[in-house]
DNA sequence: CAAAATCTACGTAGTTCTACGTATTGTTTC
DNA sequence: GAAACAATACGTAGAACTACGTAGATTTTG
């Protein structure tokens, strides 16, 4: 059974862009909304798996339905979707447990990625958003590899070899390269000698405690 | 005969470490002076080839003393070495000619390669007030380099092989193979896979116009 | 405490990538 | 218009890096 979804925005033409591009996508669109209230309502109804809500709406913001929403105890995901930037909406969305926050202008590219992260328990702020703030959180990604996994990670970024990594770790330059096999194959990289380098310098700023 | 420079700083235990440091870096510091005045006047006497100077000195601020040696048609190079991160300090040394722009912090780091580019009619700002101006300017590192150089790096770090460099160059792999040679020789990079990828990684920014 | 996961390290084989060039053609510079 | 530079491409050789494993020891988890 498709995911189950229902959004909320007060603009028709945002509502109609979300619903066709979820349609297109294969979600189980069950209803849309056009305010907060009604949304809550839809949401108490239907119970989906996933809600996808702006913010400023009338009568309710989509962070109201996500509170009311968790004080009965639903267990629908709230995504947000919404061109705020703001740190205080951002701190307000964590501290209610929103399982996703996207940035309207990044909605077509996010909202896969954000849905797939959000059915398997993980949570997905905008990396656009995340960056706009200043504020790091490691990659789901970077969570699949292990401890010597993101060491190696580490030491690649500092463009070491594998026998210079193993001389750094103490181990032998074949156990290295067989660790960046695995973080090959987890990460779904492609085989050629430089994709884990660059990949490694593309989150080398969640490296940096692994040394 | 080495690089003669002449140093002011109002602050003893600054021009004293600028000193030392200089001085077992083997170049010729002429004079040290701790007011802008006598900075100007030492200049105006010896005529060094480099002056470094901070900003906030009594009588004249460096960037005083250079404007009055542009004046004079003195052909000293003028450093600035300060803490001053405003745009506005940024755009009067521009606008002044200023040859190099050092952070007080980074000093150690950046002043040798600062004097080395000078001494090479180059101007050098510091890297990290241009990244905490947002200012992007072509390392100079990368002006060694030709265009379908440039646009091989580009290739690299969007992680594409030597084959499918080739490919989209309509040149053939041996050919891309060379160009990285070269690069690697002109930028003194080492001999192993990855470091023509990290490095491309690290210029990402500059890179995007060679398609 | 057993199962799972992680870490370690090797054998073998093939491909990629580097270095050392040489050499021709086309373009740019002075 | 000659010299310098850039672009192109090849031969040869060795090192590095990948893939395909197997396998035992240690640590972590339930």
């Amino acid at each position: 059974m498709p995911d189950s979804i229902i959004i909320a925005d007060d603009h028709p033409l945002i509502l109609k862009g979300l619903s066709d591009f979820l349609l297109e996508k294969k979600y189980n669109v069950l209803a849309s909304a056009k305010n907060g209230r009604e949304a809550y309502t839809l949401i108490k109804a239907h119970t989906p798996e996933i809600a996808i809500l702006d913010i400023q709406m009338p009568f309710l913001t989509g962070l109201q339905v996500a509170k009311k929403c968790k004080e009965d105890g639903i267990e629908t995901r709230i995504i947000i979707i919404t061109f705020e930037k703001s740190k205080d909406v951002y701190d307000q969305a964590k501290s209610l447990g929103i399982y996703g926050y996207i940035l309207k202008e990044f909605a077509i590219e996010e909202l896969e990625h954000c849905i797939s992260d959000v059915m398997e328990e993980r949570s997905y702020f905008s990396p656009e958003l995340l960056k706009h703030l200043e504020i790091k959180e490691t990659p789901n990604i970077l969570k699949t590899l292990t401890v010597t996994e993101l060491k190696v990670l580490h030491l690649v970024a500092k463009n070491n070899t594998a026998k210079e990594i193993g001389l750094n770790l103490f181990i032998s330059d074949r156990t290295v390269e067989k660790h960046k096999s695995n973080i090959r194959e987890k990460l779904k990289l492609s085989s050629n000698a430089q994709s884990i380098a660059i990949f490694a310098k593309e989150h080398e700023s969640f490296l940096a405690e692994y040394t």
